[in-house]
DNA sequence: AGCACA
Protein backbone atom coordinates (compact mmCIF):
# COMPACT_ATOMS: atom_id res chain seq x y z
CA UNK A 1 0.00 0.00 0.00
CA UNK A 2 1.33 3.22 -0.93
CA UNK A 3 0.80 5.62 2.01
CA UNK A 4 3.13 8.46 2.30
CA UNK A 5 4.62 10.86 -0.87
CA UNK A 6 6.83 12.02 1.50
CA UNK A 7 7.25 14.88 -0.86
CA UNK A 8 6.43 18.49 0.24
CA UNK A 9 3.32 20.16 -1.55
CA UNK A 10 3.89 22.58 -3.99
CA UNK A 11 0.68 23.50 -4.37
CA UNK A 12 -2.32 26.26 -3.91
CA UNK A 13 -4.27 23.20 -3.11
CA UNK A 14 -3.47 19.85 -1.27
CA UNK A 15 -3.53 16.66 -2.81
CA UNK A 16 -6.70 15.59 -1.77
CA UNK A 17 -6.66 12.33 0.43
CA UNK A 18 -9.67 10.30 1.78
CA UNK A 19 -8.14 10.80 4.90
CA UNK A 20 -8.68 14.17 6.29
CA UNK A 21 -6.93 15.95 9.41
CA UNK A 22 -8.98 18.09 11.82
CA UNK A 23 -7.39 20.51 14.24
CA UNK A 24 -8.48 22.87 16.57
CA UNK A 25 -10.86 20.18 18.09
CA UNK A 26 -12.02 20.58 21.35
CA UNK A 27 -9.88 18.82 24.53
CA UNK A 28 -11.24 15.06 24.50
CA UNK A 29 -13.20 14.97 21.64
CA UNK A 30 -14.35 11.35 21.06
CA UNK A 31 -14.38 9.54 17.98
CA UNK A 32 -18.39 9.61 18.22
CA UNK A 33 -18.58 13.69 18.11
CA UNK A 34 -15.67 12.89 14.58
CA UNK A 35 -18.22 10.34 13.42
CA UNK A 36 -21.14 13.14 14.30
CA UNK A 37 -19.46 15.76 11.97
CA UNK A 38 -18.17 13.43 9.14
CA UNK A 39 -21.16 11.04 8.55
CA UNK A 40 -23.07 13.27 6.56
CA UNK A 41 -20.77 13.57 3.95
CA UNK A 42 -19.51 9.50 3.55
CA UNK A 43 -18.98 6.43 5.20
CA UNK A 44 -16.20 6.72 7.62
CA UNK A 45 -13.81 3.24 7.84
CA UNK A 46 -11.29 4.75 10.36
CA UNK A 47 -10.68 7.66 12.84
CA UNK A 48 -7.79 8.29 14.85
CA UNK A 49 -8.20 10.83 17.56
CA UNK A 50 -6.46 12.74 20.42
CA UNK A 51 -3.82 12.90 17.87
CA UNK A 52 -0.47 15.74 18.76
CA UNK A 53 0.81 17.50 21.48
CA UNK A 54 -2.44 18.92 22.82
CA UNK A 55 -4.73 16.02 21.89
CA UNK A 56 -6.97 18.45 19.71
CA UNK A 57 -6.61 16.97 16.22
CA UNK A 58 -8.18 13.80 14.64
CA UNK A 59 -7.53 12.09 11.33
CA UNK A 60 -11.00 10.37 9.63
CA UNK A 61 -10.98 8.32 6.54
CA UNK A 62 -13.65 8.03 4.43
CA UNK A 63 -14.78 5.01 2.23
CA UNK A 64 -14.08 6.83 -0.73
CA UNK A 65 -11.94 9.89 -2.14
CA UNK A 66 -14.76 11.64 -3.05
CA UNK A 67 -16.37 11.59 0.16
CA UNK A 68 -13.47 13.68 1.40
CA UNK A 69 -13.65 15.92 -1.08
CA UNK A 70 -17.57 16.24 -0.84
CA UNK A 71 -16.67 17.52 2.80
CA UNK A 72 -13.41 19.82 2.84
CA UNK A 73 -15.79 21.58 -0.52
CA UNK A 74 -18.67 21.93 1.89
CA UNK A 75 -17.03 23.73 4.17
CA UNK A 76 -14.60 25.98 2.47
CA UNK A 77 -17.96 27.64 0.91
CA UNK A 78 -19.62 27.39 3.89
CA UNK A 79 -20.86 30.27 5.56
CA UNK A 80 -20.68 28.15 9.07
CA UNK A 81 -17.97 26.45 9.78
CA UNK A 82 -17.06 23.04 10.98
CA UNK A 83 -18.10 23.24 14.48
CA UNK A 84 -17.57 20.62 17.48
CA UNK A 85 -19.34 21.63 20.86
CA UNK A 86 -19.56 24.78 19.33
CA UNK A 87 -15.54 25.23 18.61
CA UNK A 88 -14.64 25.35 15.08
CA UNK A 89 -13.32 22.91 12.98
CA UNK A 90 -9.90 23.45 10.49
CA UNK A 91 -10.54 20.44 7.72
CA UNK A 92 -8.03 20.01 5.34
CA UNK A 93 -7.04 16.84 3.39
CA UNK A 94 -4.20 14.57 5.29
CA UNK A 95 -0.86 14.41 3.75
CA UNK A 96 -1.61 10.66 4.09
CA UNK A 97 -3.58 8.85 2.35
CA UNK A 98 -4.78 6.26 4.74
CA UNK A 99 -4.83 6.54 8.33
CA UNK A 100 -1.78 4.03 9.82
CA UNK A 101 -3.28 2.51 13.01
CA UNK A 102 -0.63 1.65 15.29
CA UNK A 103 -1.52 -1.78 15.95
CA UNK A 104 2.21 -3.11 16.45
CA UNK A 105 2.52 -1.88 19.89
CA UNK A 106 0.56 -0.63 22.66
CA UNK A 107 -2.87 -1.09 20.43
CA UNK A 108 -2.60 -4.72 20.30
CA UNK A 109 -5.02 -5.79 22.72
CA UNK A 110 -4.20 -7.77 25.83
CA UNK A 111 -5.37 -8.08 29.64
CA UNK A 112 -3.09 -5.69 31.16
CA UNK A 113 -2.87 -2.08 30.69
CA UNK A 114 -0.48 0.48 30.81
CA UNK A 115 -1.90 3.69 31.79
CA UNK A 116 0.02 6.90 32.26
CA UNK A 117 -1.16 9.33 34.44
CA UNK A 118 -0.21 12.87 33.19
CA UNK A 119 0.12 16.00 35.25
CA UNK A 120 0.73 14.46 38.55
CA UNK A 121 3.19 13.21 41.03
CA UNK A 122 3.21 9.53 42.38
CA UNK A 123 1.65 10.68 45.01
CA UNK A 124 -0.83 12.30 44.29
CA UNK A 125 -2.80 9.18 42.69
CA UNK A 126 -2.73 6.21 45.21
CA UNK A 127 -3.16 3.01 44.63
CA UNK A 128 -6.65 2.90 46.07
CA UNK A 129 -7.70 5.12 43.80
CA UNK A 130 -7.16 3.59 40.45
CA UNK A 131 -8.20 0.69 41.34
CA UNK A 132 -11.20 1.66 42.54
CA UNK A 133 -11.33 3.55 39.06
CA UNK A 134 -10.31 0.28 36.66
CA UNK A 135 -12.50 -1.80 39.36
CA UNK A 136 -15.68 -0.33 37.72
CA UNK A 137 -14.90 -2.34 33.95
CA UNK A 138 -13.89 -6.03 35.97
CA UNK A 139 -12.32 -7.56 38.36
CA UNK A 140 -8.52 -6.07 39.02
CA UNK A 141 -6.02 -8.56 39.36
CA UNK A 142 -3.23 -6.84 40.00
CA UNK A 143 -1.63 -3.32 40.13
CA UNK A 144 1.86 -2.05 39.47
CA UNK A 145 2.89 1.21 39.37
CA UNK A 146 6.01 2.94 38.93
CA UNK A 147 7.64 6.23 37.31
CA UNK A 148 9.27 7.29 34.63
CA UNK A 149 9.96 9.90 32.28
CA UNK A 150 6.32 9.36 30.30
CA UNK A 151 5.20 10.57 34.29
CA UNK A 152 3.29 8.19 36.48
CA UNK A 153 2.77 5.04 35.16
CA UNK A 154 0.46 1.91 36.66
CA UNK A 155 0.09 -1.21 34.94
CA UNK A 156 -3.24 -2.78 35.66
CA UNK A 157 -4.01 -6.54 34.97
CA UNK A 158 -7.50 -7.90 34.27
CA UNK A 159 -8.50 -11.28 33.60
CA UNK A 160 -8.88 -10.95 29.88
CA UNK A 161 -8.47 -8.51 27.07
CA UNK A 162 -11.87 -7.72 26.27
CA UNK A 163 -12.24 -6.40 30.10
CA UNK A 164 -9.33 -4.63 29.49
CA UNK A 165 -10.42 -3.47 26.31
CA UNK A 166 -13.67 -2.10 27.56
CA UNK A 167 -11.56 -0.13 30.65
CA UNK A 168 -9.63 1.71 27.95
CA UNK A 169 -12.09 2.74 25.38
CA UNK A 170 -13.73 4.17 28.16
CA UNK A 171 -10.97 5.95 30.32
CA UNK A 172 -8.00 7.04 27.48
CA UNK A 173 -8.12 10.46 27.49
CA UNK A 174 -10.25 11.32 29.75
CA UNK A 175 -9.32 12.00 34.20
CA UNK A 176 -9.69 10.59 37.09
CA UNK A 177 -12.94 12.28 39.25
CA UNK A 178 -11.42 15.54 40.52
CA UNK A 179 -13.33 14.76 44.02
CA UNK A 180 -10.71 11.37 44.22
CA UNK A 181 -7.53 13.89 43.99
CA UNK A 182 -5.95 16.15 46.68
CA UNK A 183 -6.90 19.65 46.10
CA UNK A 184 -3.95 21.16 43.88
CA UNK A 185 -4.20 18.64 41.55
CA UNK A 186 -5.78 20.54 38.87
CA UNK A 187 -5.69 18.08 35.66
CA UNK A 188 -4.98 13.95 35.76
CA UNK A 189 -5.37 12.73 32.33
CA UNK A 190 -5.45 9.15 31.47
CA UNK A 191 -3.73 7.56 28.53
CA UNK A 192 -3.80 4.38 28.29
CA UNK A 193 -2.48 1.62 25.75
CA UNK A 194 -2.17 -2.19 25.82
CA UNK A 195 0.83 -4.00 27.89
CA UNK A 196 2.54 -6.69 26.45
CA UNK A 197 2.74 -8.08 29.83
CA UNK A 198 0.04 -10.86 30.66
CA UNK A 199 0.84 -11.51 34.09
CA UNK A 200 2.67 -9.14 36.23
CA UNK A 201 4.77 -10.31 38.54
CA UNK A 202 3.58 -8.45 42.32
CA UNK A 203 5.83 -9.66 45.15
CA UNK A 204 4.83 -7.50 47.98
CA UNK A 205 1.57 -5.81 48.69
CA UNK A 206 2.57 -2.54 48.66
CA UNK A 207 1.52 1.73 48.11
CA UNK A 208 2.88 0.80 45.01
CA UNK A 209 1.76 -3.13 43.97
CA UNK A 210 -1.09 -5.40 44.67
CA UNK A 211 -1.79 -8.24 44.14
CA UNK A 212 -6.00 -8.41 44.43
CA UNK A 213 -6.21 -12.25 43.81
CA UNK A 214 -3.37 -13.02 46.65
CA UNK A 215 -4.46 -10.95 49.49
CA UNK A 216 -1.85 -13.50 51.99
CA UNK A 217 1.25 -12.28 49.88
CA UNK A 218 3.44 -10.35 52.66
CA UNK A 219 3.61 -6.64 53.07
CA UNK A 220 6.93 -5.50 51.74
CA UNK A 221 8.28 -2.91 54.33
CA UNK A 222 10.69 -1.56 52.83
CA UNK A 223 8.63 -0.79 49.83
CA UNK A 224 6.52 1.27 51.81
CA UNK A 225 9.05 3.52 52.05
CA UNK A 226 10.88 4.14 49.33
CA UNK A 227 11.45 5.43 45.69
CA UNK A 228 11.03 2.88 43.38
CA UNK A 229 14.31 3.09 40.84
CA UNK A 230 16.95 4.28 43.32
CA UNK A 231 19.64 6.67 41.52
CA UNK A 232 22.41 5.51 43.90
CA UNK A 233 24.00 8.21 45.52
CA UNK A 234 27.75 8.07 46.88
CA UNK A 235 26.87 6.28 49.86
CA UNK A 236 23.76 4.64 47.89
CA UNK A 237 22.32 2.34 49.68
CA UNK A 238 19.30 1.50 49.23
CA UNK A 239 16.94 -1.06 51.22
CA UNK A 240 15.46 -2.72 48.07
CA UNK A 241 14.77 -5.76 47.62
CA UNK A 242 17.07 -8.36 46.55
CA UNK A 243 16.12 -9.28 42.79
CA UNK A 244 17.96 -11.84 39.83
CA UNK A 245 17.29 -8.74 37.78
CA UNK A 246 19.71 -5.85 37.97
CA UNK A 247 19.05 -2.15 36.88
CA UNK A 248 22.12 -0.91 35.27
CA UNK A 249 22.55 2.97 35.04
CA UNK A 250 25.30 4.02 32.63
CA UNK A 251 26.78 7.07 33.44
CA UNK A 252 29.66 8.78 31.42
CA UNK A 253 28.49 7.43 28.05
CA UNK A 254 31.48 7.85 25.68
CA UNK A 255 31.25 4.74 23.80
CA UNK A 256 28.05 3.01 22.59
CA UNK A 257 27.57 -0.07 25.07
CA UNK A 258 25.56 -2.89 23.12
CA UNK A 259 23.53 -5.68 24.22
CA UNK A 260 26.45 -7.69 23.12
CA UNK A 261 29.28 -5.89 25.34
CA UNK A 262 26.74 -5.98 28.36
CA UNK A 263 25.95 -9.21 27.90
CA UNK A 264 29.84 -10.34 27.95
CA UNK A 265 30.25 -7.90 30.91
CA UNK A 266 27.66 -9.69 33.22
CA UNK A 267 28.17 -12.76 31.82
CA UNK A 268 31.24 -13.05 33.75
CA UNK A 269 29.42 -13.85 37.19
CA UNK A 270 26.78 -16.27 35.65
CA UNK A 271 24.04 -17.13 32.90
CA UNK A 272 22.86 -13.91 31.64
CA UNK A 273 19.03 -14.41 30.56
CA UNK A 274 17.68 -11.50 29.03
CA UNK A 275 18.85 -7.94 28.69
CA UNK A 276 16.68 -5.24 27.97
CA UNK A 277 18.20 -1.43 27.37
CA UNK A 278 16.03 1.66 27.44
CA UNK A 279 16.91 5.61 27.63
CA UNK A 280 15.88 6.86 31.10
CA UNK A 281 15.82 10.67 31.30
CA UNK A 282 18.52 11.00 28.35
CA UNK A 283 20.73 8.31 30.07
CA UNK A 284 21.28 4.62 29.42
CA UNK A 285 19.95 1.86 31.29
CA UNK A 286 19.87 -1.61 31.26
CA UNK A 287 18.27 -4.43 33.04
CA UNK A 288 20.37 -7.32 33.13
CA UNK A 289 18.43 -11.23 33.98
CA UNK A 290 20.00 -13.97 35.57
CA UNK A 291 18.49 -16.78 37.00
CA UNK A 292 18.95 -15.85 40.74
CA UNK A 293 19.56 -13.78 42.82
CA UNK A 294 22.43 -14.87 44.37
CA UNK A 295 24.52 -14.61 40.64
CA UNK A 296 22.84 -11.20 40.49
CA UNK A 297 24.24 -10.05 44.00
CA UNK A 298 27.91 -11.28 43.17
CA UNK A 299 27.51 -9.56 39.90
CA UNK A 300 25.91 -6.28 41.44
CA UNK A 301 28.55 -6.21 44.16
CA UNK A 302 31.65 -7.03 41.90
CA UNK A 303 30.47 -4.28 39.42
CA UNK A 304 28.88 -1.57 41.28
CA UNK A 305 30.95 1.69 40.29
CA UNK A 306 33.09 0.36 37.98
CA UNK A 307 33.71 1.24 34.34
CA UNK A 308 33.33 -0.87 31.25
CA UNK A 309 35.76 0.95 29.56
CA UNK A 310 38.65 2.27 31.24
CA UNK A 311 39.02 5.91 31.87
CA UNK A 312 35.96 6.61 33.51
CA UNK A 313 33.41 5.80 30.75
CA UNK A 314 30.67 3.51 31.11
CA UNK A 315 30.43 3.50 34.64
CA UNK A 316 27.52 1.04 36.07
CA UNK A 317 25.52 1.50 39.10
CA UNK A 318 23.82 -1.23 40.04
CA UNK A 319 20.44 -1.77 41.13
CA UNK A 320 17.68 -4.30 41.94
CA UNK A 321 14.91 -4.06 39.61
CA UNK A 322 11.51 -5.42 40.55
CA UNK A 323 11.54 -7.11 37.62
CA UNK A 324 11.85 -11.03 38.12
CA UNK A 325 11.49 -12.03 34.13
CA UNK A 326 11.88 -9.69 32.07
CA UNK A 327 9.04 -9.39 28.47
CA UNK A 328 12.34 -8.64 25.78
CA UNK A 329 11.91 -9.53 21.97
CA UNK A 330 14.44 -12.50 21.49
CA UNK A 331 16.86 -10.94 19.12
CA UNK A 332 17.30 -7.06 18.60
CA UNK A 333 19.61 -4.48 19.15
CA UNK A 334 17.50 -3.34 22.95
CA UNK A 335 17.34 -6.41 24.09
CA UNK A 336 18.03 -10.23 24.11
CA UNK A 337 16.46 -13.42 25.49
CA UNK A 338 19.60 -15.91 25.50
CA UNK A 339 16.74 -18.40 27.08
CA UNK A 340 15.14 -18.91 23.72
CA UNK A 341 16.72 -22.25 21.91
CA UNK A 342 18.90 -21.59 18.61
CA UNK A 343 19.52 -17.60 19.57
CA UNK A 344 22.70 -16.78 19.84
CA UNK A 345 25.51 -19.18 20.15
CA UNK A 346 24.96 -19.70 23.86
CA UNK A 347 22.53 -22.75 24.43
CA UNK A 348 20.97 -22.74 28.00
CA UNK A 349 20.26 -26.26 29.82
CA UNK A 350 18.05 -25.05 32.13
CA UNK A 351 15.77 -22.77 30.54
CA UNK A 352 12.80 -24.51 29.29
CA UNK A 353 12.52 -26.12 33.43
CA UNK A 354 13.38 -23.46 35.27
CA UNK A 355 10.66 -21.25 36.94
CA UNK A 356 12.65 -18.16 37.22
CA UNK A 357 10.41 -15.99 38.61
CA UNK A 358 10.06 -18.62 41.90
CA UNK A 359 13.70 -19.52 41.75
CA UNK A 360 14.77 -16.17 42.11
CA UNK A 361 13.14 -15.77 45.10
CA UNK A 362 14.84 -18.10 46.65
CA UNK A 363 18.42 -17.06 46.82
CA UNK A 364 20.45 -20.56 46.24
CA UNK A 365 24.01 -19.96 46.41
CA UNK A 366 24.87 -23.41 44.90
CA UNK A 367 22.54 -22.83 42.15
CA UNK A 368 24.40 -19.29 41.16
CA UNK A 369 27.81 -21.59 40.90
CA UNK A 370 26.53 -23.94 39.36
CA UNK A 371 25.05 -21.46 35.96
CA UNK A 372 28.06 -19.64 36.34
CA UNK A 373 30.01 -23.11 35.87
CA UNK A 374 27.69 -23.86 32.83
CA UNK A 375 27.92 -20.61 31.48
CA UNK A 376 31.75 -20.38 31.66
CA UNK A 377 31.83 -23.59 29.97
CA UNK A 378 29.92 -22.87 27.24
CA UNK A 379 30.73 -19.07 26.47
CA UNK A 380 34.44 -18.49 27.55
CA UNK A 381 36.66 -21.38 26.67
CA UNK A 382 38.99 -19.77 24.79
CA UNK A 383 42.70 -20.48 25.79
CA UNK A 384 44.58 -17.86 27.10
CA UNK A 385 47.34 -16.98 29.63
CA UNK A 386 44.97 -16.29 32.49
CA UNK A 387 42.45 -18.95 32.12
CA UNK A 388 41.25 -19.81 35.40
CA UNK A 389 38.15 -20.73 35.89
CA UNK A 390 36.36 -18.95 38.56
CA UNK A 391 34.65 -21.17 40.90
CA UNK A 392 32.44 -18.81 42.10
CA UNK A 393 32.03 -18.93 45.75
CA UNK A 394 29.75 -16.31 47.57
CA UNK A 395 31.39 -16.10 50.62
CA UNK A 396 34.58 -14.67 48.46
CA UNK A 397 33.25 -11.63 47.71
CA UNK A 398 33.11 -10.24 50.96
CA UNK A 399 36.76 -10.18 50.62
CA UNK A 400 37.23 -9.99 47.55
CA UNK A 401 35.04 -6.93 46.37
CA UNK A 402 33.62 -5.57 48.94
CA UNK A 403 36.51 -5.00 51.20
CA UNK A 404 38.61 -3.61 48.36
CA UNK A 405 36.48 -2.80 45.20
CA UNK A 406 38.29 0.00 44.09
CA UNK A 407 41.58 -2.52 43.35
CA UNK A 408 39.45 -4.74 42.20
CA UNK A 409 41.18 -4.40 38.28
CA UNK A 410 39.63 -6.75 36.52
CA UNK A 411 36.66 -4.42 36.48
CA UNK A 412 37.97 -1.57 34.35
CA UNK A 413 37.87 -2.51 30.52
CA UNK A 414 39.83 -0.86 27.90
CA UNK A 415 38.16 1.55 25.81
CA UNK A 416 37.63 0.68 22.30
CA UNK A 417 39.87 2.52 19.25
CA UNK A 418 37.79 4.96 18.03
CA UNK A 419 37.61 3.36 14.93
CA UNK A 420 36.34 -0.02 16.26
CA UNK A 421 33.24 -0.79 18.13
CA UNK A 422 32.66 -2.29 21.52
CA UNK A 423 31.07 -4.91 20.45
CA UNK A 424 35.03 -5.69 19.66
CA UNK A 425 36.25 -3.93 22.65
CA UNK A 426 38.35 -6.01 25.01
CA UNK A 427 37.10 -6.82 28.15
CA UNK A 428 40.45 -6.59 29.69
CA UNK A 429 40.98 -9.37 32.86
CA UNK A 430 44.56 -7.66 33.14
CA UNK A 431 45.21 -3.95 33.21
CA UNK A 432 46.82 -2.00 31.23
CA UNK A 433 49.45 -4.66 29.63
CA UNK A 434 46.44 -6.33 28.06
CA UNK A 435 44.68 -3.92 26.94
CA UNK A 436 45.67 -4.47 23.15
CA UNK A 437 45.29 -8.16 23.51
CA UNK A 438 44.67 -9.61 20.13
CA UNK A 439 42.31 -12.26 21.14
CA UNK A 440 39.32 -10.53 22.46
CA UNK A 441 37.45 -13.86 23.78
CA UNK A 442 40.45 -14.80 25.72
CA UNK A 443 39.71 -11.93 27.77
CA UNK A 444 36.10 -13.20 28.67
CA UNK A 445 37.18 -13.96 32.23
CA UNK A 446 37.33 -11.05 34.69
CA UNK A 447 39.38 -12.65 37.34
CA UNK A 448 38.32 -12.61 40.91
CA UNK A 449 41.61 -12.61 41.92
CA UNK A 450 42.49 -8.94 42.83
CA UNK A 451 45.87 -7.73 42.38
CA UNK A 452 47.63 -5.18 44.23
CA UNK A 453 46.72 -1.74 43.13
CA UNK A 454 50.59 -1.19 42.18
CA UNK A 455 50.41 -4.00 39.86
CA UNK A 456 47.41 -2.64 38.27
CA UNK A 457 48.90 1.08 37.20
CA UNK A 458 51.17 -0.83 35.04
CA UNK A 459 50.87 1.47 31.57
CA UNK A 460 47.47 3.44 32.05
CA UNK A 461 45.94 4.41 35.37
CA UNK A 462 42.70 2.53 36.13
CA UNK A 463 39.60 4.15 37.06
CA UNK A 464 38.89 3.79 40.74
CA UNK A 465 35.49 5.40 41.33
CA UNK A 466 35.01 7.46 44.30
C1' DA B 1 -4.73 26.16 14.12
C1' DG B 2 -0.93 23.09 10.65
C1' DC B 3 -0.21 15.80 10.16
C1' DA B 4 -0.21 10.29 13.83
C1' DC B 5 2.24 5.63 13.84
C1' DA B 6 7.30 2.66 13.92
Amino acid sequence: MSSSSGQPQFRYTQTPSKVLHLRNLPWECTEEELVELCNPFGKIINTKSNVGANRNQAFVEFADLNQAISMVSYYASSSEPAQVRGKTVYIQYSNRQEITNNKSSGDVAGNVLLVTIEGVEAGDVSIDVIHLVFSAFGFVHKIATFEKAAGFQALIQYSDAETASNARNALDGRSIPRYLLPEHVTSCHLRISFSAHTDLNIKFQSHRSRDYTNPYLPVNPSAIEGTLQPTLGPDGRKKEPESNVLLASIENMQYAVTVDVLHKVFSTFGTVQKIAIFEKNGGMQALIQYPDVATAAVAKESLEGHCIYEGGYCKLHLSYSRHTDLNVKAHNDRSRDYTIPDTGMLTIPQAPGLPTAAAGWQANPQSASMYAGNDYAVGAQAPGPNRQMPTWDPSMRGGAYVAAPSTYPGQTFAPPPVSHYPASAAISSAPAESLQASQPMAQYGMLPNARPPTSASAGQPLYYPS
